[in-house]
DNA sequence: GCGAGCAGCGTACCT
DNA sequence: ACAGGTACGCTGCTCGCG
């Protein structure tokens, strides 16, 4: 039969481990699989030795006897040579930690930490949400025959939101109850306990029957993935204590169970029997660690704007008891609550896709790879294909190797520190993806490393580490059938027409090969790494500093000005050349690049921005790294690094550099971007500036009693927790810089309390900074700005 | 005892 | 809990001066 493989658990049966397989078809059911043994490996001085001591091994453990069912000598390749090696079979997954224990005496012990359940997908190659092809009887799986890449189908999915009475700021599960429950799937809905006249409420008589009505829902209409934001931390853990103290039961699972949580590294997931729970919020966190998005807060109203470009409907946090008391306004509430059912289902319309890819690529099941670290993605990859390979995979590190690891890292990207200026026509060019392309074209792995085979014709690294020239790596060989894919796919795309399925499939694939690819190299040198190489890593950059630094020389050469580059980019100054030019110096690098390699140009600026780095006053003024803006030809402003930037500056220097900076990429009008500083520093000195522009926000890294130092952001932390607001790890800190006090942390407020506002703080410390340091290129001085707007007429920079 | 100068902490950014 | 490179504000210490 064919049916879409879902998930994998196991039980026991007997003293035997059976494995429960979930496939799709119309539903979801199981398929069991009692013939698959756990095992791990030992590598051994003495092969013979040791297989005929782990035979005999008996070991006792809290009255059970644990033995190997059987020892066998294969052929594996450890390290990148081939070694006779013992494979260790055991009777029960629980054994294989205690087996090993006695065993690690023989040698080295390998793969005895991988879970079961991974353990049978990788050996047996069954890939999530791919239709495999299998025989049975029964219940019982025989045989694998075959697994089709096939298009994901439509889930039953669901989205789901509650709203809590909370008039005491935070709701208390123990006393406030649920007042909403809202939905959003095929069709949407709220749950409530107050006739409310809208089409799409539900009118239930109690809180208890809310919940019960819902999860009724989920199971009348067999929901396989559900879904919420922040749902595994707030919605579940809520529902299940109200649940508790109206003494009902929280039937979500498939045996009416409610969910368990399980801790995964830094995030906690809520799992629910026989459905997938997928919370949205961690695949945000994952697109925000990746660089993939960037928002202010990670908020649904936040990241739902960002993501789609809509407004969603907003009720205060605070006031939703008052909404709910004012039975005028419960109208409303009740629209807001399916707005936000409405609007996570959006984002997972969107989301979701991308996280269906790279479960079908890392091979790991939905529910698992959702959300977990780029690390996580590349090392399942690498552990799937290690196995194909007959490799081994090598060991997780131990606390001291981590921490070995991190105490000696490797040097990385090269950064040109510019000339600080306002310069007109620049072109940019950037290598396409630098660091995987350096890896595939030098073979860079851990174990091609030092290789013996090539002693005069390796592959030597600008730092001079030898690579193999002969046998492919395992990561250059990944890394390589990666990005040929992904081009193959962005091949395809352009033959079809967007927004169909198979395009919108295609587009989420070619992002989750593109994710992937690019966490190889931060795999490397990653401290926790099975395939860790301070060898390869610094390898990878060192060659990276040697190609980009090549390219602004034959630049140079060529007859340009290059007035910056960082890691992969390089920006030149065009001068009196023309396109042209630029095109025949991309053509020229790229025949003398390895075959893989290429230089692509980005795009045309018709002006750049550099400014000066603070400090460096006295003697030559050194420029700013990572600190730049410019336009380019059709007008897009592309700013980085200046503080408007940042969360961490307020409003109004943010607003007021951002109009300098355009009156000067745009018109290039000092006396414009003068009037904009001079007008604003007035207005904060008549203290009509609005308290929401001079908001500061920082978030605190650390919980609140574990700085060495205090700090604005720290200070104000503390009195906002001492007005009862709830401060944690993590939490983001809004505050004000107020009149009262002496140092600028005894006059940090929280937002929220703020009564007035510094001005001299402001003035001095944040709009000038930010505006000076842009303007000083035009021949402004401080004066200038703090005296007003009688100004000499515009000079001429170029 | 006091202010200037500076190191180091801490955060957020860039590629 | 993917990497390293960088800017920069603020605190709190050291040091020179008196």
């Amino acid at each position: 039969m064919k049916a879409l493989f879902i998930d994998v658990s196991y039980k026991t049966k007997g003293s035997k481990p059976v494995l429960t397989l979930i496939f799709k078809r119309k539903r979801f059911f199981r398929i069991h699989d009692s013939s698959f043994e756990p095992y791990f490996y030992l590598h051994s001085e003495d092969v013979y030795e040791a297989k005929k001591a782990i035979e005999q091994l008996i070991v006792e453990e809290k009255g059970m006897v644990v033995k190997a069912k059987r020892v066998e000598k294969v052929n594996k390749i450890l390290a990148g040579k081939e070694k006779e090696m013992l494979r260790i079979v055991c009777n029960h997954p629980q054994e294989v930690p205690i087996l090993r224990e006695e065993i690690k005496k023989f040698g080295t012990t390998y793969e005895h930490n991988i879970p079961f359940t991974r353990r049978y997908i990788i050996d047996t190659g069954l890939a999530p949400l791919n239709t495999i092809e299998f025989e049975r009887e029964g219940k019982e799986l025989k045989k694998i025959i075959k697994i089709h890449d096939t298009p994901t189908p439509k889930f039953n999915t669901l989205v789901f939101d509650i709203e809590t009475y909370n008039p005491q700021g935070a709701p208390r599960p123990a006393k406030d109850p649920v007042i909403m429950i809202s939905y959003a799937g095929e069709t949407s809905g709220v749950f409530t306990t107050k006739k409310i006249d809208r089409p799409f409420v539900h009118f239930c008589s109690s809180e208890k029957e809310m919940i019960e009505k819902f999860c009724e829902l989920i199971k009348k209409k067999d929901i396989e993935i559900i879904m919420g934001y922040n749902s595994s931390q707030f919605d579940l853990p809520y529902l299940k204590e109200r649940a508790s103290v109206l003494k009902t039961k929280l039937a979500l699972g498939r045996d009416d169970s409610s969910f368990t949580l399980h801790r995964r590294g830094l995030i906690t997931k809520a799992k629910i029997k026989g459905r997938i729970h997928i919370d949205l919020f961690h695949i945000i966190r994952f697109l925000a660690t990746i660089g993939a998005l960037k928002t202010f807060q990670y908020t649904l109203t936040e990241v739902y704007s960002e993501i789609t470009g809509k407004k969603k409907k907003i009720v205060p946090k605070l006031e939703i008891w008052k909404y709910w008391d004012e039975n005028l306004k419960c109208g409303e509430l009740a629209d807001y609550s399916l707005n936000d059912s409405v609007a996570e289902k959006e984002l997972a319309d969107q989301l979701l896709p991308m996280e269906f890819e790279i479960s079908k690529l890392s091979k790991v099941p939905l529910f698992e790879i959702c959300g977990s670290s780029t690390g996580t993605i590349v090392e399942q990859l690498l552990m799937n294909r290690a196995h194909w390979e007959n490799m081994i995979v090598p060991n997780q590190p131990k606390e001291e190797e981590i921490n070995a690891r991190v105490a000696s890292p490797a040097v990385g990207a090269f950064v040109k520190m510019p000339e600080p200026g306002i310069y007109d026509k620049l072109v940019v060019f950037d290598f396409r993806s630098l660091y995987p392309s350096i890896i595939i074209s030098h073979n860079i792995d851990p174990f091609t490393l030092n290789c013996s085979c090539c002693e005069k014709d390796a592959f030597v690294s600008p730092v001079g580490h030898r690579f193999c020239r002969k046998k492919r790596g395992l990561i250059p060989t990944v890394l390589e059938e990666l990005l040929q894919k992904r081009s193959e796919i962005k091949k395809r795309m352009k033959s079809l027409k967007p927004g169909t399925d198979e395009y919108l499939q295609l587009d989420a694939r070619q992002q989750a090969l593109k994710i992937t690819a690019n966490s190889f190299y931060g795999y490397l040198l990653y401290p926790r790494s099975r395939w860790y190489s301070k060898e390869a890593g610094e390898s990878t950059t060192a060659w990276g500093r040697h190609y980009i630094q090549e390219t602004m020389k034959k630049a140079e050469e060529a007859g340009f000005k290059v007035l910056y580059g960082d890691t992969d980019s390089l920006m030149l100054l065009l001068g009196d050349k023309k396109k042209k030019d630029a095109l025949e110096f991309v053509a020229k690098i790229n025949s003398e690049l390895p075959e893989k390699m290429e230089l692509e140009l980005e795009g045309y600026y018709t002006r750049g921005v550099f400014v000066s780095k603070k400090g460096g006053e006295k003697g030559e003024e050194k420029g700013a790294k990572k600190k730049y803006a410019m336009i380019s030809e059709d007008g897009r402003i592309k700013i980085r690094g200046f503080e408007l930037v940042r969360r961490d500056w307020a409003g109004v220097a943010k607003q007021v550099q951002k109009q300098v900076l355009e009156a000067i990429l745009k018109e290039g009008s000092k006396e414009k971007a003068l009037k904009i500083v001079t007008d604003k520093i007035d207005e904060l000195r008549a203290g009509k500036t609005p308290l929401e522009e001079l908001v500061i926000y920082t978030q605190l890294k650390k919980s609140p009693g574990k700085y060495e130092i205090n700090s604005p952001e720290l200070a104000a932390a503390k009195k906002a927790m001492n007005a009862g607001m709830p401060i944690e790890v993590g939490s983001l800190i809004s505050f004000i810089i107020s009149r009262k006090g002496s140092s600028i942390s005894d006059k940090a407020m929280p937002a929220e309390l703020a009564k007035d506002y510094d001005a001299g703080y402001y003035i001095e410390h944040q709009v000038i900074p930010a505006v000076l340091k842009i303007l000083k290129e035009l021949g402004v001085k401080k004066e200038d700005l703090l005296l007003g707007g009688k100004q000499s007429s515009l000079g001429d920079w170029h």
